[in-house]
DNA sequence: ACCTTTGTTGACAAAATTGTCAAACAGAAT
DNA sequence: ATTCTGTTTGACAATTTTGTCAACAAAGGT
């Protein structure tokens, strides 16, 4: 047995991880999760029959964590402009912890030819925190409060301008011409300035 | 010879791109660029030495367009708001018919090991019509056209908006629960919401 | 008609990636 | 100490992907 057993199997799958979300490494081998695990490949394949047991895993694990995390702010109790601010925050963490988490995600939908073309899969609708938290939407739009649009199109906007900027970070300070460490001077004003933007604050000075 | 030739080298490079940046496979392989080009593979490394000389053209030629294109656009000599509304309108519809392509250069910056650790590329600095433009957004943010903040998150802003929920298409149809139609729907309002998002216009009814 | 050039193709070789197996190993229980 | 169980590992096999080569085909010039 390991020294110290914190779980080979959790080491790998946090190394996978690691190495798909935060490093952005979609082609990664399954040489190079071991090897940035400290483990022999074939233990890989003692815990995880094939690698794609272990992307399946992984994807699932974080597609699930993701989803539940959103739903979890924004079906909370808290009034309408707190709870967009939390989110904003939360969110905007999470997404810099995990860059890649999404573009894996669409990555992944995209190479499987989708598993079941849903015939009834149609049938589940618009899950409950969310369809919740699009009413909420709705009525600050009447009382004036945001902008008019979809609903849909508000939430959209909120994860566009939240995790776009984190994910394309390289191309940007590519395209920009600029120094990392000015881009995450830009990002730190993001947070304040997406609330702004959200809540239509005039500029008026 | 060919019966026709329409340049096979062309057809192999539009195939590529095809794949990468509208199908979004980003793990295809050179078989697979070959079927789809309807040519025998081994013509594809009479062309191209390898597939990495391949996936480099045409990533260096589709970045090379990319931000011509943006150049274009935001270099030109309209007024301020036809400038950003025609940028809206027409880096819209380029992404729409490349989803992938900023996902597909991301991921290249990636994994390639990063060519030069650019000692002195540093030399270089933000392109002169993005700096013009820089320069007209402070401008407005002065005439209280547009929200104040950094030129820069305004452009940030723009291409979020812009780009993020069309290359997420497929997680946010699967995430809301809601059908490929209804969400084109979405996008479809989202141009001119936009435009009424960045000026700021108030939601008084 | 013949040669040359260019493009295409199938067969093969090489490399990279994934998967399997049986031997070795380490601690726990007997 | 010995056996037992779950884990780790190196060696090997299978598969997938990439790259090469030499034969073949199709035009164009001579």
């Amino acid at each position: 047995m390991a020294v110290r057993d914190v779980g080979t199997e959790q080491i790998i799958k946090d190394t996978a991880r690691k190495v798909f979300f935060i490093e952005g490494k979609l082609h990664a081998t399954t040489q190079d999760i071991a090897d940035a695990a400290g483990i022999n490949r074939t233990s890989l394949h003692y815990y995880f029959r094939s690698k794609n047991d272990l992307v399946k895993q992984v994807h699932d694990e974080a597609k699930g964590e993701l989803t539940r995390k959103i739903k979890a702010i924004l079906g909370s109790e808290l009034p309408f402009r707190e709870k967009v601010e939390k989110f904003i925050s939360v969110f905007f963490d999470y997404v810099t912890n995990a860059p890649y988490l999404q573009s894996f995600l669409i990555n992944e939908m995209n190479c499987k030819p989708q598993s079941e073309p849903q015939l009834f899969a149609r049938a589940t609708s618009t899950p409950p925190e969310i369809r919740l938290f699009l009413n909420e939407i709705s009525q600050e739009m009447e009382k004036g409060t945001i902008m008019k649009t979809s609903p849909e199109n508000f939430m959209i906007n909120l994860f566009s301008l939240i995790s776009y900027p984190i994910i394309m970070k390289p191309l940007y300070i590519d395209f920009f011409e600029q120094s990392p460490e000015r881009y995450e001077k830009l990002m730190i004003e993001r947070k304040e300035m997406i609330v702004n933007m959200i809540f239509n604050v005039n500029s008026v000075n």
